[in-house]
DNA sequence: CAAGTATATGAATCCCGCT
DNA sequence: GAGCGGGATTCATATACTT
């Protein structure tokens, strides 16, 4: 039987009504406050605007909390990530995207709110967009951290040091951000078996996805009405078919 | 006809003596000052306890400037990396070298130094350790950064959002950290066609080798005799079988 | 000579025990 | 109690070697 909560809401201020100690592994995808260059840009555009291209067809709503800058997102993702620390139990893992601008920041929130910094998994998405003169954007990356030492023996698995798989496309596209369930089906793996996971930014819901096929249980927060129901639907369908 | 130069000595002292606008890109490996989870063992000890295996049986020497803190390295690679941006002509690219540990302390660095921070390319080595209830620690990271705005005219490259590549063994490996030919010649494409690669972190070479091989001009620095002995002869070898 | 087999090893890290 | 050194771990891949 499948095992499964989504609050609705505010990350933060529902991380502090969750006891101590009561989830294995915390596996999220923050909003990134990123991709303007300026702070104009970050603020002003939405969240479409920014990561979607011009001549992109399909019309995904746009997601709130998305409007700090680097100071504001490191001052507020310390808080985030300090109640996760908080209810993480002793040895347990910590996995969160970050784009490349939001990783110096990403890894110093996560340490001020008391995790040990494992490591980068890059993710790379063979379908981006070619940059002339420089680069293609191919890859997200995967922060690693844990909560005090590796716990080897409660889980001894060996991970990849890098996970690839693109964006899903078409209708089982549900959020501007989503990730593939080939990658969460192998980030999830980090957790315990049987354990919990928790993620307070579910958006459309592949972490708790690639939770509940896994056999694990999951605990989700978001804030974004829409979104909560994409992803209630999206474990309940989990549940029948895992049942 | 190759056209080097590769110069001994201190790579700050010897960037100082170096003219103003006089390369066309920046490509360089410098010393991470990592490896360790104590600052103990980051400091005092060499780069083979810190870097080689304990079952690896080559025998391949040290190299120095490896013992620094995050502050320390922090100030020196600003210093240094101003430096180069003095060097670098208007719209030139730097590709700088960090393991994980050191994203975050070297996109401040090349900022601090002037420079425009514009992405991470992942270099993935697929011969990695495995490690037990983790990740694997399969990549290394190029930082890429232009002085000013990208000219993408000058050099309308499209390059790969990630290199793949292993470490050169056997006779071939000439030194502990030595790159992959295959993921230099990628790299080298970022500097315009015929334009003057500068390395103040020479080590064996492999930098230099690649802008030779591809009709660009390369300057050195190299701190260690050896090195830069093992390095001329690289050099020399190339301009031979091109000329 | 092609294909299959054996071997070496990596910009580590964790654990344990001694100083 | 912190610092330090020694030993085990274990997979994808290149290379050497054998059939």
């Amino acid at each position: 039987m499948s095992d499964w909560t989504l609050h609705r809401g505010d990350a933060l201020t529902l991380l502090h009504t969750l006891p101590t100690g009561s989830v294995d592994a915390v596996i999220t995808d923050p909003p990134y406050n990123s991709g303007g260059m300026t702070a104009t840009q970050r603020t002003n555009d939405t969240t479409r605007g920014k990561y979607v291209s011009g001549d992109a067809k399909h019309a995904l709503p746009d997601f709130d909390g998305d409007t700090r800058d680097q100071r504001g997102y490191l001052a507020w993702m310390s808080l985030v990530l300090g109640q996760c620390y908080r209810l993480a139990r002793e040895g347990g893992p910590l996995l969160i995207f970050a784009d490349w601008r939001q990783v110096p920041v990403t890894s110093d929130a996560l340490q001020a709110a008391g995790w040990t910094w494992r490591g980068i998994v890059p993710w790379h998405k063979p379908i981006a967009r070619p940059a002339k003169g420089g680069f293609r954007r191919a890859c997200e990356y995967v922060l690693w951290a844990t909560k005090g030492s590796v716990d080897a023996n409660r889980n001894p698995v060996y991970l990849p040091g890098l996970v690839t798989g693109s964006q899903p496309r078409g209708e089982k596209r549900q959020h501007i951000t989503q990730k593939p369930d080939e990658v969460m089906a192998e980030l999830i793996r980090i957790c315990a078996p049987e354990g919990t996971v928790l993620d307070p930014f579910t958006g459309s819901g592949s972490t708790g996805v690639a939770a509940l096929a896994s056999g694990r249980a999951f605990v989700g927060i978001e804030l974004s009405d829409r979104y909560a129901t994409v992803a209630r639907h999206r474990l309940a369908s989990i549940q029948t078919t895992a049942a």
